[in-house]
DNA sequence: CCGGGCATGTAACTCGTTACATGATTAT
DNA sequence: ATAATCATGTAACGAGTTACATGCCCGG
C-alpha cells in the first residue's frame, strides 16, 4: 500500500508527527501522492501497531514524533526493490481531452488555454522549490528534475494542442476520420 | 464524477454496451482512466435512472446498447465548459523516487533502468496506436499526442537519473546537502 | 481574552478493486 | 461436448474525501 510506504519514508528521512507529515503531503509530495490527515492519523496508529515506527517523544501540544525502527526500514527497502511500482495513472484533465469535439472549437481552445496556463504556473513553482533546496528526502532532487519535465511537456503539449483546434482557417478539433463537428446550441 | 463523465462520453461518440465499454478502459483509454465492469454496470444502471443515456436495442447474449440522450449530452458539455478538470495526481514510480535514497546506489540504478524499460515500451505501444488509427473519440489524436511525448519524457528522464545514480566514479543517489550513504545489511 | 494556527482524532460517505456468480453463444 | 469468449450483474472490502469534533498554545 502507497500511503503507508510513503509515511514510511518520509519518517525514515525525518521524526516527524502526523501534522508535520501531513504538510509534506500539500507540499513538493502532492505531485506524486496526497493524503489528508483524517487518512494519515490512523495509517500512523496502524503502522505503530506493527512496529514499523515508535513514539519517541511527546513534545508541546500533545505533539506525537514517530520514529522508523529497524523493521520498518527493512519493509521500506523490501518495498523498493522487490515490489513493482502500480502503473494506474488517472488524468482527468487528459480524459477531458478525448470528449473536447463535443463542444465548439472556440471552447476547446479556450480549454487548452488555460490548462496551458496552468501548467506554466506549476513549473515555476517547481523552479522555485529547486531554486529553494528544500528537499523533503536526500532523493528529492530526482523528483523536482521529472516534475519540471512533466510540466513543461504538459504546457506545451496544451499550448500547441490549442493552436491546432483553434477556428482559425478552419482547422479543427477532431483529427480523426470524417469529423463530426457537432457544435451545440 | 469522472467515471460518470467518461461514459456518458464515450457513449456520445458512439452507443456502447457496458462490455466494449470496458473494453475501451483497457486500451487507450487506460492512460488517462481506467474502471472494471464491476464499477461501469452500476454506473449505467444510474446514468439510464437520470436520463442521461437510454437502452435502445437488446441484442444477442443479452447485451444492452445504450445511447447518449440530448440531457445527456448538454450534461457533458456543461462538464467541459463549466467545471474545471480535478488536479489530484498519483505516481507510484514517482513516490518511490523520493526514498532511493534508502537503497544503494546499484539498486536504484537497477530501478531507474527498469522504469527507463517500461516507459521505452510504453512509447511503442503508443506509436502503434497511432499509427493504426484506431481513435476511441475524434479527438484521440489529441490524446495519443500527449500519451507519446509523456512516455518520451519518462523514458529520457529514468535513464538520466540512472546515469546520474550509477555508482561509477563516485556519484551518489543523494543531490541535497550530506547525503547519508545508508547502504543495507 | 480571543483569534488563529498547531495538533489529533472519529464518522459517514463515495469511489474503486477483488472476488463471487451466472447465463448465452460460438468455435473446435 | 466443451472450452473460450461474450455479457451482465452483486457482495465484501479497502482506500480516500468531507465533515464533525475537540483540545492546546502563542501573539496581539
Amino acid at each position: 500500500m502507497s500511503l503507508t510506504h510513503a509515511l514510511l519514508g518520509l519518517i525514515a528521512a525525518r521524526p516527524s508527527s502526523g501534522y508535520e507529515l501531513t504538510k509534506l503531503f500539500q507540499g513538493s509530495l502532492a505531485h506524486a501522492w496526497s493524503a489528508r490527515h483524517s487518512q494519515i492519523y490512523p495509517a500512523l496508529a496502524k503502522l505503530r501497531a506493527q512496529g514499523l515506527i515508535v513514539q519517541r517523544e511527546e513534545g508541546a501540544r500533545r505533539r506525537k514524533v514517530y520514529e522508523i525502527t529497524e523493521a520498518g526500514l527493512a519493509e521500506m527497502r523490501r518495498w523498493l526493490i522487490e515490489t513493482e511500482p502500480e502503473r494506474s495513472n488517472r488524468n482527468q484533465a487528459i480524459l477531458r481531452a478525448f470528449f473536447l469535439w463535443l463542444i465548439s472549437a472556440e471552447e476547446a481552445e479556450a480549454y487548452l488555454r488555460r490548462e496551458a496556463e496552468y501548467h506554466r504556473q506549476q513549473l515555476a513553482r517547481f523552479r522555485e522549490i529547486t531554486a529553494s533546496g528544500s528537499f523533503v528526502t536526500p532523493s528529492t532532487g530526482l523528483v523536482l528534475e521529472w516534475g519540471t519535465r512533466y510540466e513543461e511537456a504538459l504546457a506545451d503539449w496544451a499550448e500547441r494542442a490549442a493552436d491546432a483546434v483553434a477556428p482559425k482557417r478552419r482547422r479543427r478539433v477532431s483529427e480523426g476520420p470524417s469529423p463530426p463537428r457537432r457544435t451545440h446550441t
